[in-house]
DNA sequence: ACGATTCATGCAAGCGCTTACATTTTGCGA
DNA sequence: TCGCAAAATGTAAGCGCTTGCATGAATCGT
């Protein structure tokens, strides 16, 4: 099947062409600075041959690749596909190719991927949240390769970031649900191990409560993996306790989306009998029923600006800085008064 | 921020650990080649210079990167993802990574997606569906890199697939549609210029109907691209005919969500006023309301069998064979008798 | 029509790594 | 203690490409 003539290289097509390696290269890199008529020999020698530069040895010799990578925790659902997709279509206008790993939100398997998208040639990275190994920084500055943290914003923190505050955000929202009138709380969280974002969800939730003055130990707090099936287990667990909380914050939509369901299966009226919030605002939301009251993020935005932001540094060396976006509530149906 | 260092190469892990670079490799490489000394004493220089190889160099010199592209439609959605997931998993498990490229559909994006992963140096490439130009094929062989077709299957061609009939399973899901009362029947259709498998799809609901003596003319057939919202405009479009379809079939569940989701804000009754059917079986399908009936297609199946048939070949030569899988009716509640 | 530029091309030195082969060191039996 | 095979390490030749510099060809003003 695969013809066993070994790849063609430049030397292949310079020797067809009739011209040097060298001129070849150029004919290829930079056109303009080859006369035309070379150029097309040289053209129909790369069509002919179906040759193709092998990218290692041109990132060797040039030193710089033109790639980005990005780093996300998963790509079975639609949380991060927005922003990436945004991130891709604005790097692409520079010229710049992104590359995608996924971690499946292990920490050791980020490092991994990590480290093998710099040996790649990455000429900057893309990662989700704060939190990682410090050691894992260490390597980045070794490595000269610059981070973008996105997705979560830090003040404190001297890696550039462009995000939204998870806590802010988490917090406006259950102000708002307390004003409602409820006070019998819950949360389905997602892990918090490695994931700042959750941890500040969960802490938004806790800082609206004390802010209203309602105990924070009453929270119902229940932390699962990422999971339509796994939101839904944790509701109705929380729907079993003999305090059956009235409203139920959820770390994102697809939990919220599980809980959603189960709720259905269950009988619960929703928001009549319990009020379900989510956060992230992924397409799912506007399509389940009834649709869920959630938290907006600004992901296309975000991914815009990320990507400006690295190349911008890459090509001028302009520095790149905290930005912090906003994220809204987004009030649907899921949520009514007590 | 990031130090201004030169980035370490194997020359300064071999300074440092006072032996030369091939040793340097060959603890990296190979580790039992090497005293446990030494190794020692390199993987500590490696260690405090943060070194990590340079993958260019490395792929050159060693002529294969263990690693395969994907390259998908979109990532937008969850329709491939989870047959990625476990592509990779599996992959991961022979210590080959995969590389994720997405095309947006667009034939002419996808050819330099597949030219970028090459030249990236993959070993081998997934693609999904057949209907690429020939061109491509060419070059593939050229570079002597395997490609394995998925998502699709095509006992006449002679690449190597594994995937499902989607004809077939198509045609069954209709003629089941119609032997429930239904006559009246329409297809929402995602664009099939380059996409065999919604072209078969469309050649299944039309085979089916054929069988029963249905004249295919009668089908109300709306091609548009992927996308919620545009199913929703197809199913409004459709439903505003003078003669309203009694059953909708829908290319894949992305579409069928969102001629479910503008059924419901039209008022109309699903599956009392009419049935909608899907295609694909993603985690989407169960999560709306009512639940959808469509066609379930064995995504972590196909991609463990495509991970496993690229590693053997890639490392035992032993040769593709095109693979059918089966894809069955998933009976739930958009689909009832007239 | 001629020298001065500008343009087009070629030459050759690496880029950082792997690996066949050569060389040195080690370990072991007698 | 010596000799030899095995183990450990070193040497150096590329892998396919880019690019600074040198050279030759074409172009222009006068």
């Amino acid at each position: 099947m695969t013809a066993q003539h070994t790849i063609p290289t430049l030397e292949d097509v310079a020797e067809l062409a009739q011209v040097s390696t060298a001129t070849v290269s150029r004919a290829i890199n930079f056109p303009d600075k080859v006369a035309a008529k070379t150029r097309k020999r040289v053209a129909d020698a790369v069509q002919k041959l179906g040759y193709s530069p092998n990218f290692g040895a041109r990132v060797m010799a040039a030193r710089q690749t033109k790639t980005i990578g990005a780093i996300i925790p998963t790509m079975e659902n639609a949380i991060f596909a927005r922003g990436l997709q945004a991130f891709q279509d604005e790097l692409r206008l520079h010229g710049y190719t992104m590359l995608v790993a996924s971690t499946g939100y292990h920490a050791s398997t980020e490092e991994e991927q990590i480290r093998s998208l710099v040996a790649r040639g990455a000429d900057a990275l893309l990662v989700i949240g704060h939190s990682r190994n410090p050691e894992i920084y260490r390597f980045l500055d070794a490595q000269n390769v610059p981070v973008l943290v996105t997705w979560a914003f830090d003040a404190t923190s001297d890696r550039p970031s462009i995000g939204f505050d998870n806590k802010a955000a988490m917090r406006e929202m259950a102000a708002k649900v307390i004003e409602m009138g409820h006070e019998r709380l819950a949360l389905i969280s997602a892990e918090t191990a490695s994931n700042d974002r959750a941890l500040e969800r969960h802490h938004g939730v806790l800082a609206a409560m004390q802010d209203k003055g309602l105990p924070i130990e009453d929270l119902n707090y229940i932390e699962t993996v990422y999971g339509i099936e796994e939101g839904a287990i944790a509701f109705e667990e929380l729907m079993n306790a003999d305090r059956r909380p009235t409203a139920v914050f959820c770390g994102n939509d697809v939990l919220a989306v599980g809980a959603l369901r189960r709720a259905r299966e269950l009988g619960i009226y929703v928001p009549q009998d319990v009020s379900i919030i989510g956060f992230d605002d992924i397409e799912l939301a506007q399509v389940v029923h009834p649709p869920l009251t959630t938290v907006h993020v600004p992901h296309r935005e975000m991914g815009r600006l990320a990507a400006l932001a690295l190349v911008n540094f890459l090509q001028h060396g302009t520095p790149m800085e905290i930005v912090e976006l906003q994220a809204r509530a987004v009030y649907r149906d899921t949520l009514a008064p007590l």
